[in-house]
DNA sequence: GATGAATGAGCCTTCATTCAT
DNA sequence: TATGAATGAAGGCTCATTCAT
């Protein structure tokens, strides 16, 4: 895997998985790590160039979150609008469905991203996706031709304040450790709940 | 003021303000605020016993919003039925602006609570404003003898959900240090979205 | 009493002797002992001086000890030889019974001396004790004689050494925290043991 | 030397030897031995984990009289009887003089354990040594078919309190710093005191 | 005489990082 | 490349003591 360092030593990330989720990224010791994971504390400047390089390393899947949503958000927009409409529910369904499997198999990447960070990177995080999803939304609203949107009862403030909510809602998922099963009935009430907001906004009558 | 300490140096809560939310709590240290305020490292042991005495006096008045909060909707569940819808959308709205004020009354409270505690101490806070908001939404969808509680559709945990996903949004004025005017209308809008979603639940046909 | 303090809270030395029992001279804490006696800090240091003071002050009684050997040995070599020998073994008895009855009279003082002492206050005691012993053993021994006296098989130095074996002994009792009653058994072992020793000392051919 | 930590700085110890000496375990300051020994306060962590760590490293050659005791004894008492009562003052005067040469040797580790040991610390050593020699005292005991023991006037208990007064005596050796020389006719003359005790009970008539 | 507050000194300890081997 | 050792910086905290009120 391109993102990953070769010849890793899958006992370090293990071991730097376990201590920065009970302790949080500032109370987590490399020392600890090290002693743990049985090498020397250099090993850890060799592999990984400091502490916040070590934990860049471990919440680095996450990545794969925000590429996904760009794809399939750009794929969903790429189709015509009929069919864009016709496949609205059975879409979202499927894309949050993918969207919550992607989290859960990188879980200890999402919740050291979401609980254990440092100053402002699960914020900044947030920032990006919610932006990917404004981007689209925007769009939809303006293929929708949305009354609301014409006459500027909403607008991209608006959705982002939107956004940002739906999508802190779905992190807490994480922040709370659900199991895969009850985040999707989590998810999927919420979207129940934010699909009948949006749909006000989408009619442009 | 009764929640504050008699003779209290204004000097050093300013400091220990500020150090604490540049830094957030675990790296925000004691000696700093000291030599910043001009007294003793000891007198802040004196002050506040320790380090997290320090913070919890500093984040004390948030509490005044969970009073708030139980306060005001008991007494708009206090009225009858009638008189509730009436002046449903009139009380939220002030209510929320009150809460508002509230908040940016105690900036740098809330901004603290928020943005730099250690643990899970906003969380738990969260999880108060929580439960006071679903206990009276319980009660509102009762009182109005929702069909989709009625019907199973929703229950407990799904005002859970929601009402958790809206004070997360609300505090994300303050995550994001939004202007008081800013937060108004964010919060306007939210409350207008939710409302949507809300009305639908609220129904007994 | 002469030598209290008029007026003296006796709460402050009931904390104090709790604090020094349990943690040791230098670990005790002023401000716990203050705190537990529910007075000021700066209390102490109206009635005691200081930290040392008040320890002193707490193991002051231990000074009956020293006074009623000292009184107790002195009656007995003022008596005529003959007297002395038949009552050699009942005086001693006797005395030490007292000598335990004293102790125990005033226990936690010298359990303050003998464990919770900081540097060499114990050891000067024991060295004052064992001063008295010595003198009045040497007393004795000229008195009667010794031909290991006469013949320098013995001394001064060996007496010392002896009494400062027989008193440390004496207060392991106090180290060990024996009951009164286990005490005595103890030392009368120990007497029966030492008495042993010294008889053939005592012989004048 | 197997017990110790290799390419130590003797400069360290020596500091920290002095430190201890000085001032006993608990007024002893790491940072002091730092400075004196010229390293960083934080290489004293490095060798030896912590003060404790720092100190049991000091102490630690007072294991060698608990070996040299238990071999010495153990050797004595393989013999057969008659050879035992032969050698019994020979073997008491060359056992004795070893175990001081033993102390003196390593002097510094015994001064520190006896006077300047936090807590129990030296405590534990005086009963482990006790306890060693009441064991082979009690095995001489039945040997010899004693008398006193046989009738019940002495026991285990006994036996405890005359060998923990007579250790006690020993290390007073080193509590009092004397020479090796004072220390040795000392030890002579209160070998001889409770050789005459112990020869009472002895007798198996 | 009593006290609340202040304080300078000092404590043990941990940390991320560097560097010679 | 791996590492053991060293280290400067910093941390939270406690203490005996003083002093103005």
């Amino acid at each position: 895997m391109a993102n990953r360092i070769e010849g890793y030593d899958e006992r370090i990330i293990e071991c730097a998985q376990k201590e920065f989720l009970e302790k949080g990224y500032n109370d987590a010791s490399l020392r600890n790590i090290a002693k743990e994971a049985d090498v020397s504390t250099s090993t850890m400047y060799t592999r990984f160039g400091d502490k916040e390089g070590m934990f860049q390393y471990l919440i680095s899947p996450t990545e794969e979150l925000l590429v996904f949503l760009e794809k399939a958000l750009e794929k969903y927009f790429s189709m015509n609008v009929d069919a864009q409409q016709e496949q609205y529910e059975e879409s979202g369904e499927a894309g949050f469905d993918a969207i919550m499997d992607i989290i859960y198999a990188n879980y200890p990447a999402y919740k050291l991203l979401v609980s254990c960070s440092p100053g402002d990177i699960y914020m900044d995080y947030l920032e990006k996706v919610t932006a990917i999803d404004v981007k689209y939304t925007l769009l939809f609203l303006k293929e929708s031709d949305s009354l609301a949107l014409r006459e500027g009862r909403i607008n991209e403030g608006f959705c982002h304040v939107v956004s940002t909510a739906f999508y802190s809602a779905l992190f807490h998922c994480v922040e709370h450790d659900m199991s895969r099963e009850e985040a999707g009935k989590y998810i999927k009430e919420l979207r129940n709940f934010y699909g009948r907001g949006w749909s006000e906004y989408f009619k442009n009558t």
